[in-house]
DNA sequence: GATGAATGAGTATTCATTCAT
DNA sequence: CATGAATGAATACTCATTCAT
């Protein structure tokens, strides 16, 4: 019965706060974001409307919030702190971990995919104020600009091991264009593709740009 | 002063049915569903809020109709009703088509991608009532079935041509991937991809997969 | 070929406004004033809605139009411009009436209780205006005042006839509510009285207070 | 300061939902219920529109509360858990019973008398989810039929003590549409009738079918 | 006369957000 | 901290009536 410490507080702020991160995630990548009402959040986070507020200062902040809490476990999962060139194992694990990530955070995928679609959400969610908002120190933007630039790179020095009319531009767009097609499919309908399906896609996905 | 004849009235209709699906399809498209209001369009068509209701029966009518007549106009393009195989030059002009469909209607592509990947329209737009609608006499949706049949059929019979390790299964997916994936860029962020864009992602196609 | 008279002209023209007063009787009976729109009666009646306004000014001014019909010709059914007493047959006569015009013209009647009872729409179309329209020379108002005065005289004069504690007020009343119960009730469920109904009733009444 | 417990919360539910109930019997039954709008209950009420929808999910909804709140209080009143006779006492306590209710609640039965003539309204409110709501225990159906065994039986039982042309079936048929008409009549024009009107008109009932 | 396209004021309903307790 | 009653701006849709042809 003593009075709690302020960290303890901290943290079951933060636990409270993931717990609506999670309900919400779940019913706006299902349901979609504008069809979710806060009052079916609140509910089936099991408190009321008025707290929701004390966490997140409208409905935007909270999808926001989930969209940056994503970014940065993916961001931490991948580690792209990467100065040097990606070696042609490292392209494989970099393309695993694409398709660990995709399986694993699917909901979020989906929410993502929903959203960037949606003009009027993501601007609002992308705002400038949340475009700087740094995840482990470091600006979400330059996130995909990273990845970017290594993959340029790999496929520049695959140069020397390929044949005569090797090019690395159509190559990195061959490539990202089939991880695209490949995700949105496997998000919006991952019911139809099971057994070793993911395996023989990676396969040939290795086979053809490793 | 004589009145108008019924072929004039029905003219006039067509006119102005027309005109709001345009500027609805515009809208749509770059804006949304459902932010797009219809003071909106109206407002936009130059009409009043009421006579978009003397030719539509509702916001979701005009979507269903918006996506009726473009796919009516995309059938009608591929004509599909092939009964006999797809021989590789056929193939070249199907892909041709593809890519030459997606520049031309990218504003419904977009709309499409929108409405397909949002849970609660798809469904209203696309119920049973609407699904039996058919373009030109064939329900719309034999329309990507036959489609699916062509290409399987194509890739099975490649076989023949092709090397050892060549499974027709994986190369479909890697195909269809490839595709979805080029048109949802092409779609989404058309205003990077310039120049000679389109010919490269479709000489890189035609070498890997004709 | 010959040009038509004036008269015959006037002629269509009734013609026609009863045509469009009979289906719209039809529809407000049975559907109700409300929601019964013009373009439905327009549509049924064979005409434009254009060519209604032609006809009649109003919405309110149809339904007016249609109840001073059906009032007119029962006040001439009636012909109450009775200067003398009511006999006993003439009471029984006058009963037997009212169960056959109530029976003859029941959609009316259906249609006249639920105006009646809409204070909304009974305003408009007995407003001044129309309160002063007479039927066959007569106002409207004196028709029901005529036939409460003949009765009133009539139970007044049966005081002769009967008995000690008959009080003629009584009498009227109940005779009244008598008939006002039967009515209605025949008018909103006449389905579930058939056969010998109508007759059983009106020997009650006639033995009751003839 | 300290925060409203749960049941002050019922409380305050309560209270405003009768206050809206009140305010809208009022406007329904004099205006009509289509004629009468939301905005107007809200502002009578002294509430915003959106606080309505917390408490009922339409303006039908709303309708139906109200009737049922009605009805269940005369349910109460009347307690037609009878399952013996109707001795000749209890019958004109029944009458008199009627004609109390049919004047306290002067208000409900005007509304319910709009709204059974009114075809697209009735529908709606007695839909099969609201007819099967039961009051006390007992589905509202029963209510009238409960009623109509009663009087049958009466009637028949009365044989007994009747003249030779006693006709059970007659009488309860003159009797009800005399309740009927004078029901009406009081419920719209009560205005007139002032004074003794009520007690003669029960002496009249009384005299004539106890 | 006759048509039906066009108008616009009016209606029910939803939902993010606020705030007294 | 926590609650949910209360708000009000916004939205799709209806329909009597007008008017150019």
């Amino acid at each position: 019965m003593s009075p709690r410490t302020p960290s303890q507080f901290e943290e079951m702020r933060e636990e409270k706060k993931n717990l609506i991160m999670d309900v919400a995630l779940e019913h706006f990548s299902n349901i979609g974001f504008h069809p979710t009402t806060i009052t079916h959040i609140a509910r089936h986070a099991g408190i009321s409307k008025g707290l929701m507020y004390n966490y997140f200062k409208s409905k935007e902040d909270l999808l926001a919030s989930i969209i940056n809490r994503s970014i940065a476990d993916i961001y931490t999962y991948f580690n792209p702190d990467h100065d040097s060139h990606l070696t042609p194992d490292e392209f494989e694990l970099f393309i695993r971990k694409i398709f660990h990530v995709l399986h694993e955070k699917r909901q979020f995928w989906k929410l993502l995919y929903r959203i960037m679609l949606q003009p009027g959400v993501y601007e609002k969610v992308f705002s400038e104020e949340n475009m700087n908002i740094s995840v482990s120190g470091v600006p979400l933007r330059e996130f995909s600009e990273n990845m970017a630039v290594l993959l340029t790179d790999y496929f520049e020095r695959k140069k020397e091991r390929a044949g005569p009319d090797y090019d690395p531009r159509v190559e990195l767009l061959m490539f990202s264009n089939a991880v695209k097609g490949f995700a949105m499919t496997s998000v919006f309908s991952a019911e139809q593709y099971q057994g070793d399906y993911f395996e023989r896609v990676i396969d040939a996905l290795l086979k053809r740009y490793k």
